[in-house]
DNA sequence: TCTGGATGTAATTTTTATTATAACAGCATA
DNA sequence: TATGCTGTTATAATAAAAATTACATCCAGA
């Protein structure tokens, strides 16, 4: 398949409302930032709605943040968006005749769960504000810099 | 795309050949177990013998591993299979002239960086003998019970 | 020394998750 | 009450992975 970017989008989605308070955003206006479709930036929202990440009101570009930069975490959105996928994948489909198989796939499940947990921890220790902080270095302070 | 279970394959692979030293396993017997063709089970092979994880001899069934299990990571077996691939995927197709678009996804990669890390950091605190040794307790001990 | 079974590798096809796109009902503001 | 946008669903296109095919090469044994 290809790789998926949805959280990559997200975050994009979200730092853009963040970066633009009050501004009356569009999903086309927010597609053309990220180089896409304002459909794909709906359903982005869509799902950063339903875990109360962003508030909005149906019929207008009145979408903001629902809570503060520095309470929405990585892991926040990654579960939104990505809700339990995991970052490695067992693969299900060994013979199941194979007690080998079978039982070696399931040996790597714990672990596979112990490394899940590592990027996990990881992930709630890093805020949108953490990225709009290093974003706002990064551009050289120019953040308003257009569109 | 598919999800990839490349490294699942792989280090069954490697805890089938540990698990059977000496019983001239062809790719065949290999692939029966993982439930796929020969041919990918050699192509898992070849990258694993080329990171130095596993020894063979061409033309005959005489894989072996070229380490200690324990001397065998699961970082050890991502980097064979999987290079340097990141567990975490930027929009690298965000507008080019959105600073913002562009300046966002520069900043995170600093802290998809740091969750690459942590994940690579817990997996190469495991061993293929830590999953040998996990298969052989859930397995009940009936590790010989056959293919 | 020659034959055969298996490897190593490249090329092609099939599968499947993801993104792109289209379509439209429904809402809230002006 | 007309309009612009949202929220959602459905379908098509894209891309990465696994499956499959093909074959040159090797080397152990007859």
């Amino acid at each position: 398949m290809k790789y998926s970017t949805k959280l990559s989008d997200a975050v994009h989605v979200l730092a853009f409302l963040a970066l633009h308070p009050g501004a009356a955003l569009t999903s086309e206006r927010i597609a053309e930032s990220v180089q896409t479709n304002p459909a794909y930036i709906r359903q982005l929202m869509s799902a950063l709605r339903k875990a109360g990440l962003l508030a909005s009101v149906k019929g207008h570009p009145r979408a903001a943040l629902a809570r503060e930069p520095g309470g929405i975490s990585l892991l926040d959105v990654y579960r939104a968006i990505e809700g339990d996928k995991p970052i490695l994948h067992q693969d299900t489909h060994t013979n199941p005749n194979c007690g080998v198989g079978v039982n070696i796939q399931l040996a790597l499940r714990d672990y596979y769960d112990e490394v899940q947990r590592a990027a996990e921890d990881r992930m709630s220790a890093i805020t949108l504000q953490d990225i709009i902080d290093t974003y706002r270095q990064e551009a050289g302070m120019d953040s308003d810099t257009e569109v």
